[in-house]
Formats: structure tokens, C-alpha cells, sequence
RNA sequence: GGGUCGUUAGCUCAGGGGGAGAGCACUACCUUGACACGGUAGGGGCCAGUGGUUCAAAUCCACUACGACCCA
């Protein structure tokens, strides 16, 4: 084994390993318990980011574990093929060749965007495997896929019939630049400062005018009214009559309604119904007209008269400069409002009427609500029970079509008779007039609508398959907090609805992986870090170990090199250790691994200790504390098998001992690892694997090993205690070392007076340990010392006193002040502590463990600064 | 405007009613037969502020300040 774990040349082999065995496969036993995660199923668009290297490696976390504890698990992979995003990408590519999708056609477009979504299939893909992702590869899906296909169809059809898809005229917001009509939450607001504009609407007939505040003074080209509140004693003479529409010259109401703030801007309101939706509602209740003055690409419409053909900003340019010449313009302010940009391209969103299909959101959040405030569906962590149901508890209908082309067409056809035929299968003739001339709707659905199936459609449904009842509901998802409402709060609805039943138990929230400097990883700004590069340079496993113990649930994370280096230098570290363990290991069977007979008591607090961790990492798991897990089991091996039991492990193996004490080391070194690399495996999965094909065990992959849990076995809180002892005087020696500055090689001689039998004992059995860890050439223990010796240095540890005589290398002087130190901190700590215990309240309410506890801690305080005060004064 | 989260060591962050933790950085020493991607020892924090609850508050509650995010 060479001394520095090198990944690159583990990790692929292991992974072809795996998959030619099969391990991955779910087994579909209708007699096992099932534990079922789907994957949320990557863009198509590109390459993965950190985002999903932590999304994937929690998830195969939670699985392998699982899978290891007997379930039959299932994760179920797949890729999304993300409508406008991938679109988007087609569309600049083409661009690059001079080719519009115009140019080349619906059809030959689609073509383009599948050879497209193959690549990235197969790029996405290779990158999950490289993460070491434990995916049922046979069960993988794809949004557009034949199934998904049609569940897509079937929902479609089936939420028309029940009356919760409609098609309509409404406000929606319209991205210009992707020429798609968008849901509310695919638009994003930012803050902007903006101008406020006063303009001065003159009374049609006779004097006086009215002014009117806007921040969008293109739209007056498109005003249908003015409206302002009922009970404006200013405005109050001129409902009922009309105004002159600005430059236009077109006459139009003056409406009063409710929904006008008069404290607002002038108090009166400008009505565009075709572009605000707030004036749309209004216009509604006052049977106000819409016109549309801004078209789909941006540019004003001809009803917008001389503006027809400029773009909207130029003309609001010119609305304002030509307003102004005509004296109209009475003034402008800034003005700080929210404006609306395209999530996938950050064009400025336009409100804009058209005629779309919605579902109808009402009846189906009622059951969304009542599944998770029940607790049936659980959020982790807690809190985002609460971002939940504050969007499903005012939701809004949800507008999916989609005016592009790469998407699940919306299964509607028009006849020229007027009939809309909604159908599952392809429709060939009108059912009312028999005509033969139908149209396929040209849209396609919001990508959403698809993925919202997804828990039930990648299982088989609408067919009733073996794996649907089996597998359904899914146990966990996993997902970050920006996709609660797009996925999270639509799977629920849509599980409820269509299989009646919840689509997973538990929603496991993580945060955003951001950069360095906590900015988000984005494409313009430059700053995302590839996993597969870290994954190339440092490996999967250290990949994966990093962005899960930098993460605490739901909360987001910085990607810092240095940490990846900590976790780099742990699989090294790991890596030897086990290097160590392998060089000792001298032909030990499998069979020979479990201890037994004659442990000593480092054998015993090993064996403690790893069962402590086994135990903590178990419970840490059940609450989805996975970095908290990781830790644990990070600190075991580093500090406690490292840094203390191979240490003392050496002992009997390089000393001239006894063969069985050496033998009981080895199984003991052995045991120990190879059950803590069974406990690291979710966490690192290939060099787990790769050690563990090396150790004796009880055959087979790791990935397939029996989960350790809780042994009963394996406690020995006496030796525990013993060596906890030992321990804290080998640390208080190499203190006392130091603070002298002995060099490390030199071996002194101690003398330990126990002050009792039992510490003694405790010494007695330790003492090799002593000498080595420790650099002594000879450990004196002893219950009765009468002479102190004074020319040395010296500590308490409980009720031990630890000796260092170094005649001719002590400064008293020195020691005196170190000594005093330290009856200054113990001074402290006694006053701390018997605060509380002089305390009436304390004793009278505090729990009796706690104050038992107290009592002990004040009387080893008190025990300690007795017998560092005695020394003090025999040295003073 | 409503909501959520954060403010803990120089930096990045865990923790979450009863003795302040990690990694990195820092200081001193150490090429000891697994590992210098290592070892040993050490320094460093009125846990943002103010009130409250409690025998006990970094931890719970309220408010304030600053910052981040989500929703209108």
C-alpha cells in the first residue's frame, strides 16, 4: 500500500465493481420493508453543479445506510427536460450556426433539443457515478419519456374533467425575451429605483384635469379609465365623467372603486387592464375594456398608434418626451418598486393579457394543507413547514402553458366550429361537427407540471405496476429550500390527488452550496466551483465529506478549499491507519477478527468507545444530523483509534510479549476498523470499500455489510474508566513535559501517588502505556509517599499526584508562578461551583443528578486546589 | 409591509438551559518503525445589545441593531 491514499485509481474501478454486481438494484420483494428516495431529476441544460453534488451525496447517504440496515431500498434516478431553460440553450447553439428555431421548424427544433438532451444525459449521468451515487440505474426515468408521457396526459385530461383546468384570458406575466407566458413564481423580483411620473389627464369636457402617478407611462397608451377611491373628497366631482387620454386623444372614464390608495401617488389611478393585473381585476368589477399596446416580442402594438413598432422602453422614452412638449408632464420623482425578471433569462417581465390554460389551485392545497399541518408529511428541519404553508395557504392559480416547443404538448384541439376537445389519445374528428380540420394546441406545459408527477409516473403510474405498490409512497426527498413551492408543495398536491396518498413521508430541506466570500455559485459571475474537477483532484469521497460536514440542516454553506483539504488529509489519514493495521495484521482470519478473551483494558475502551459512536452516529442519523454524524465518526477514528489505541496497540505488537496479547491487539485493531469503515461507508463510500476488501471480514461488498448498530456486547465502562484515567496522566505528563521544555525524546523517571487502590490499580494495569506515550523510562505508583520530592515539577489529576523530580532542570521560581496559575483558575471554578451549591434555590429546585453532579465536581475542585496549594507552600 | 434565518476564537462555522467546541490560521517543539495530507503541547472568546423567564441563560421569550433570504 503506498503511503498517501491515491482515489483516482480506487474509485472508478469500485464503481464498475458495484454496478456489474448488481447492488444498486432495488429487489421489488413485496415481503421487505421498503425505504424509496426519487431522485429530483437534474436539468438536461448542462453540467452539474455544487448544488447537486450535496443534494446527491445526502441522498445516497440516507440510502446506503438503509440498504445496509436489510431494506429494500430504492432510488430511483432520472433527468427533467426543463422546457424554457434547455430551450434556451438550443436556441443560443443554433444561433452560433446563424439558425433560428423559426428557420428550422417545430419539428426539426424538437429533433435538435433530444440529440442535445442525450449529451447532457450522458454527461449528467457519468457525473453522478463519478460522485459514487447509488442509483438503480435499471429504473431510470426521464420527464419526457413514453410513461411520464402519458401520466402527463393522463392528469391533464383527468384535472379538465374535474373542472380544475381552465382556459382563459388573463393577466400573466410574459417573458418578451422567451416569448412564454410564465407562472408567478418563475419571476423574480428585485428592488429597483424607478421614476415615479405625474401626468396631467385634462376633463374631456370643460375645465380642470386630473393627475394621474405611474411608473410605467407607456401603458397609458393602453388606459382605459382613471379610477380613484369613492370616498376622495378631491375626486369625488369627477367620477362619472371622462378625461382625454393624453396624445391619444381618446376619451375615457373616471371610475371610482376601493381598490385605489389615496395616499398613493395623486390618489388617482391610471387603468391599463391589458398590462397591470391589479387594473385587469378592476376593470373587471367596471366592465372597463382591455387594450393591448405591448405585443408579445416587447414592441408596441398599432393600437398604440404612433408608437406601433418601438420597443417598450423607447417608447416610454418618447410617451414621457412627447408628453412633456405638450405640457402634460406635471413632474417626476424616484421611486423605489418591485420589478419582475424572467428566472431563466432576467428579461424585465411584462404583465400582459392572453388567453391560457390554468389549474385551478383552491381544491387541490386544501388536502396539501392538511397532510403536513396533520404531520403525516414532515418537514426537516421544522421550520420550513412554516415557508410551506405560507405559499400553499394564499396560492394563486397556476398558469401552465408554455408558448415554446420542447415540452409535453398540451393535449387540446380546437375545431373551426368552436369545439375545444380535450383527449388522452390523438383526436382525429370533431365530436360536435365531425370536421376533420382540428389543430393541436400549440403549447406545451410548464415543466413543473410534469415534474410534479414525478414520485408516482417514474413508478409506473398510470398503470397499476408492481413497483407503484411497492415503492409508493417514497420515503424522504431531498431538496434545497428554492424549490419548495416549483417541486415540493406541487408533488403534494398532485400525490394526493391522483394516488390519494402522500407522495413521501418526509422532506429533507438542505441549503444553497455557495462560494468562498458566501456569494451564490453562478454562471455570470464565474465563481462556481465544478465538482468533478474537486472529484479529479481530491476524489469523490473527500468531495462528498466536505460539503457534508460543512452543512448543518437547511442552512446554506461556504465551498472552501481548506476544508476540502481537512477532508482530503481524513481519507489520508484513514488510509493509513488502516495501512498500519494491514502491516500488523500477520495472516489473522476473518474468524479470528472478534475479540474475545483476555482484553486488556485499551482493548476495552476501544471496543467502548467505537460502540459509543456506533451508537451517536445511529441517532444523529435518524435526525438527518448527517454532518453532525460525520463528525462523530471523523473524531472516533482520528482521536480515539489513532491517536491513542494504535498507539497503544504497538505495545504488545513491537514489544517482546506474549503471542496472545498480540494476537488480541490485532483482532481488536482489525474489529474496530473494519466496523468503523461499515459506519463511514454512506458517508465515504469508495475508500471504505477498498480498505475493507483488504481486512478479513465476513466477505462480500461493504455496500451489501450489515449496518453497525448499538451492542450490548461491547460495553465496559470500567476499563472505560480506567483508561479515561490513564489517559488524563499521560496528558498531564506530556504538559508537564512540555512546560519545562524537556525534549521530546528524553525519558525521565516519574512517581505517581495514587490516592486510592483503585487508581492505582488503574495505573498498575496502564503503566507500559504510560511509558510509551508518555517518555518515561520508569513509572513509579505508589499509595504512600511521606517525602515530596522537591526538585520537581508536579500536577494533580482527581486523586492521583504526578511527579516529574528533575533535580538541576527546574526553575522553582517558575514552577511557583505556574503553580499559582493554576490555583488561580482552580480558585475560579470552586467559586463557580459552590455559588451554586450554597445556593437554596439551586439545591431545593435543580434536579438531584445535576446537583449530585455538582457535589462531585466542587469536591475534585476543592480535593485539587488543597493539594496545588500544599505544594505551592513547600515550595515557597 | 408580512415571514424566516443569522450575529459564538483572527477566518469559516458547529453546538443549543447546568464545566465555551471543530477545521484552518497562530506559537513552541518533534523527520519516534501508519501517516509532515503527520505528531505533542500551547495561546486566543463578558457566545451582537437591552430587558424578561428560571435555582441556573451563549442556549428559552420579547424588543433593538446589523446582515441574508422568501413572500406581497
Amino acid at each position: 500500500m503506498a503511503p498517501v491514499y491515491a482515489p483516482a485509481e480506487v474509485e472508478d474501478r469500485l464503481y464498475q465493481d458495484w454496478l456489474a454486481h448488481n447492488y444498486f438494484r432495488a429487489q421489488g420483494d413485496p415481503e421487505k420493508a421498503t425505504f424509496t428516495i426519487v431522485i429530483p431529476p437534474p436539468n438536461v441544460t448542462g453540467s452539474l453543479h455544487m448544488g447537486h453534488a450535496l443534494d446527491n451525496t445526502i441522498q445516497d447517504i440516507l440510502i446506503r445506510r438503509k440498504r445496509m440496515q436489510g431494506f429494500d431500498t430504492l432510488w430511483l434516478p432520472g433527468t427533467d427536460h426543463a422546457g424554457i431553460a434547455t430551450q434556451i440553450k438550443v436556441e443560443e447553439h443554433l444561433a452560433e450556426e446563424g439558425v433560428s428555431r423559426h428557420e428550422l421548424g417545430r419539428e426539426k427544433f424538437i429533433e435538435r433539443t433530444w440529440g442535445w438532451k442525450e449529451e447532457y444525459h450522458r454527461r449528467i449521468t457519468k457525473q453522478l457515478q463519478k460522485l459514487g451515487v447509488s442509483c438503480d440505474w435499471s429504473r431510470e426515468r426521464f420527464t419526457m419519456d413514453e410513461g411520464c408521457s402519458r401520466a402527463v396526459r393522463e392528469v391533464f385530461v383527468s384535472l379538465y374533467e374535474q373542472g380544475l383546468i381552465y382556459r382563459g384570458d388573463y393577466i400573466i406575466n410574459w417573458c418578451p425575451r422567451c416569448h412564454t407566458a410564465l407562472s408567478d413564481i418563475e419571476v423574480e423580483h428585485e428592488d429597483k429605483e424607478g421614476t415615479l411620473t405625474f401626468i396631467r389627464y385634462p376633463l374631456a369636457a370643460g375645465e380642470g384635469d386630473i393627475v394621474v402617478a405611474t411608473t410605467r407611462p407607456e401603458t397609458m397608451l393602453g388606459d382605459t379609465a382613471v379610477a380613484v377611491h369613492p370616498e376622495d373628497p378631491r375626486y369625488a366631482h369627477f367620477i362619472g365623467k371622462q378625461v382625454m387620454l393624453p396624445l391619444l386623444g381618446r376619451a375615457i372614464p373616471v371610475v371610482a372603486d376601493e381598490y385605489v390608495d389615496p395616499e398613493f401617488g395623486s390618489g388617482a389611478v391610471k387603468i391599463t387592464p391589458a398590462h397591470d393585473a391589479n387594473d385587469f381585476a378592476l376593470a373587471a368589477r367596471h366592465n372597463l375594456p382591455a387594450l393591448v399596446v405591448i405585443a408579445a416580442d416587447g414592441t408596441m402594438t398599432k393600437e398604440a398608434g404612433v408608437y406601433a413598432g418601438l420597443d417598450r422602453f423607447a417608447a416610454r422614452a418618447q410617451v414621457v418626451a412627447d408628453l412633456e412638449k405638450a405640457g402634460l408632464l406635471l413632474e417626476t420623482e424616484g421611486h423605489a418598486h418591485s420589478l419582475g425578471h424572467c428566472q431563466r433569462c432576467q428579461t424585465v417581465i411584462e404583465p400582459l393579457l392572453s388567453k391560457q390554460w390554468f389549474v385551478r389551485m383552491k381544491p387541490l392545497a386544501e388536502p396539501a394543507i392538511a397532510k403536513v399541518k396533520s404531520g403525516e408529511i414532515r418537514f426537516v428541519p421544522e421550520r420550513f413547514t412554516r415557508t410551506y404553508l405560507n405559499w400553499v395557504e394564499n396560492i394563486r392559480d397556476w398558469c401552465i402553458s408554455r408558448q415554446i416547443w420542447w415540452g409535453h404538448r398540451i393535449p387540446a384541439w380546437y375545431c373551426a366550429c368552436g369545439e375545444t376537445i380535450v383527449s388522452r389519445a390523438e383526436v382525429i374528428s370533431c365530436p360536435h361537427c365531425q370536421s376533420n380540420e382540428l389543430f393541436q394546441d400549440e403549447d406545451v406545459l410548464d415543466t413543473w407540471f410534469s415534474s410534479a408527477l414525478w414520485p408516482f409516473s417514474t413508478l409506473g403510474w398510470p398503470d397499476k405496476t408492481a413497483d407503484l405498490a411497492h415503492f409508493y409512497p417514497t420515503s424522504v426527498l431531498v431538496t434545497g429550500y428554492d424549490i419548495i413551492y416549483f417541486w415540493v408543495a406541487r408533488m403534494i398536491f398532485m400525490g394526493l390527488q391522483f394516488m390519494e396518498e402522500i407522495p413521501f413521508q418526509t422532506v429533507y430541506i438542505h441549503g444553497l452550496v455557495r462560494d468562498e466570500q458566501g456569494r451564490k455559485m453562478s454562471k455570470s459571475l464565474g465563481n462556481g466551483v465544478d465538482p468533478l474537477e474537486i472529484i479529479e483532484q481530491y476524489g469523490a469521497d473527500t468531495l462528498r465529506f466536505t460539503l457534508i460536514t460543512g452543512q448543518a440542516p437547511g442552512n446554506d454553506q461556504r465551498f472552501r478549499l481548506e476544508n476540502v483539504e481537512n477532508s482530503r488529509n481524513f481519507a489520508n489519514k484513514i488510509w493509513n491507519a488502516s495501512r498500519f493495521v494491514l502491516m500488523n495484521l500477520d495472516n489473522l482470519t476473518a474468524e479470528q477478527v472478534v475479540p474475545a478473551g483476555n482484553l486488556s483494558d485499551a482493548d476495552c475502551w476501544i471496543l467502548h468507545r467505537y460502540n459509543e459512536t456506533a451508537d451517536q452516529v445511529n441517532r444523529l442519523m435518524e435526525r438527518y444530523e448527517l454532518g453532525e454524524a460525520a463528525k462523530t465518526i471523523y473524531e472516533f477514528l482520528w482521536s480515539d483509534y489513532c491517536d491513542w489505541y494504535i498507539e497503544m496497540a504497538k505495545i504488545p505488537l513491537y514489544g517482546a510479549e506474549v503471542s496472545e496479547q498480540k494476537q488480541t491487539a490485532r483482532a481488536v485493531l482489525s474489529f474496530v476498523l473494519e466496523r468503523t469503515l461499515r459506519l463511514l461507508h454512506p458517508f465515504m463510500p469508495f475508500i471504505t470499500e477498498e480498505i475493507r476488501r483488504k481486512l478479513p471480514h465476513g466477505g462480500g461488498s461493504i455496500v451489501l455489510a450489515s449496518w453497525p448498530e448499538y451492542d450490548d456486547l461491547l460495553v465496559f465502562p470500567e476499563a472505560h474508566q480506567r483508561m479515561n484515567i490513564v489517559m488524563a496522566v499521560t496528558r498531564t505528563i506530556r504538559y508537564l513535559r512540555s512546560e519545562v521544555q524537556l525534549p521530546p525524546g528524553k525519558k525521565i523517571r516519574v512517581v505517581l501517588h495514587a490516592g486510592s487502590q483503585s487508581s492505582a490499580a488503574a495505573l498498575t494495569e496502564g503503566i507500559a502505556m504510560l511509558q510509551k506515550l508518555a517518555g518515561l523510562e520508569e513509572a513509579v505508583i505508589t499509595l504512600d509517599l511521606p517525602e515530596k520530592p522537591r526538585q520537581a515539577v508536579t500536577a494533580v489529576v482527581g486523586e492521583i499526584d504526578v511527579y516529574l523530580p528533575l533535580s538541576g532542570l527546574i526553575d522553582l521560581t517558575q514552577e511557583i508562578g505556574r503553580l499559582e496559575k493554576e490555583l488561580q483558575k482552580l480558585s475560579g471554578e470552586l467559586t463557580r461551583v459552590e455559588g451554586k451549591l450554597n445556593n437554596p434555590g439551586f439545591l431545593a429546585k435543580a434536579p438531584q443528578d445535576v446537583v449530585a453532579e455538582e457535589r462531585v465536581k466542587a469536591e475534585g475542585y476543592r480535593l485539587k486546589w488543597e493539594k496545588v496549594n500544599a505544594r505551592l507552600e513547600s515550595l515557597r
